[in-house]
DNA sequence: TATCTTAAAGACCAATTGATACATAACCCG
DNA sequence: CGGGTTATGTATCAATTGGTCTTTAAGATA
């Protein structure tokens, strides 16, 4: 028939995924990625189609692997310890390198506000899909009696979020380890004690 | 002597904080500098040193304006009161548009991770000056007893940091007036509240 | 008025940007 | 062993990047 394909494109894709995350969208040029790849300008072009929509693959994928992450939690923890669970997968036990990535939803988001709208819409809208996660699991952490009977999952959830992103930015600023799990348990400590 | 300056550089320089702020520093081309600045190449390069220089000394003047609007707060109020002031006037009494803009320190921070380490330094530099700014409020507000005498200001000020990082990246996602008002009350509640 | 100093306009620069076109090479099938 | 098909390598593209350099112009002083 043809000529087989040569090139790997999960190992690509994951080492594009990588370098965005890592630099952002527009610091990162076409040249770097064809070299971090490994691969010439017209396997790019075939497998992705273009710098732009690769980048959206990329935030897609990084969708995808925050819902795998919470519904693998969900399999054996419920209501506050899912959440526990998230953070300290994202946020707290990875290595230094990783945290200073922090995350490509909030850095997205940021960075391109003023260069593509439907580009930030898109890492926007995964932090409200994480926040309906947050809000799912304060209303089963409710029923179970982990919070406050008083409590409103939907307010409470969007405290969380926002306390999430401000960890962020921590994240990207050179937040350590042992800040990270302290930020943590006073997180906890205010979810469990609201509403006073 | 010589021929005198035509150029209005205060003007100039404001349009370019705004330009820088709205837009973050790499998605603003020289061009669209030279063009919203209203001056040429040759007076840019003159007046302002490089597109990264006057990057630079929009960040410092950022820097001063927070500086300047915590000391004006400080004319009247004392303790929480003035965080409840830096919180009004740079989230919640602003025009729709300006909470777009979101927070030129906390853009910075994420944008310039993987281009220049030194620019995102300083902008990180600004936002730990705050959390001290916090902090100091934070301990006054104590001596006051308007927070628990047994919280710690360190602490809460690192946690008030979170907060307000995270309603920097809300704002930039589209936070409404009364969605900042609402973080803002809850955020007090929880200052109050801790440690419970 | 002539000259000196300096500001500003704009031509020009090499380097890089993302992207395409075309040539080449590899493989399957007949 | 060809032909057909498709993947890859490379030359090339116009546009834009930040920045410099030369020229022109404006005023002050002598």
């Amino acid at each position: 028939m043809s000529r087989p394909v040569e090139i790997d494109r999960d190992r690509a894709f994951r080492r594009a995924y990588r370098l965005f995350w890592l630099q952002g969208y527009q610091a990162t040029s076409l040249n770097q990625l064809l070299k971090t790849l490994d691969i010439g300008r017209s396997s790019f072009y075939a497998a992705f189609g273009s710098k732009e929509a690769l980048f959206r693959m990329v935030i897609e994928r990084y969708c995808e692997q925050a819902q795998e992450t919470f519904d693998r939690l969900r399999a054996n923890r419920r209501g506050l310890d899912v959440i526990r669970g998230f953070i300290d997968e994202t946020l707290v036990d990875i290595s230094d390198r990783k945290r200073r990535m922090g995350c490509l939803a909030v850095n997205s988001v940021l960075e391109l506000a003023g260069v593509d709208g439907s580009l930030q819409q898109a890492a926007s809208d995964m932090l409200e899909e994480l926040r309906v996660e947050l809000e799912r699991e304060l209303i089963e952490a409710k029923e179970m009696g982990e919070i406050h009977p008083g409590a409103e999952p939907a307010a409470l959830s969007q405290l969380l979020l926002t306390m999430f992103q401000g960890l962020r930015v921590a994240s990207r600023r050179g937040l350590t380890r042992e800040q990270a799990a302290a930020s943590r348990d006073a997180l906890f400590d205010l979810v469990k004690a609201s509403p006073a």
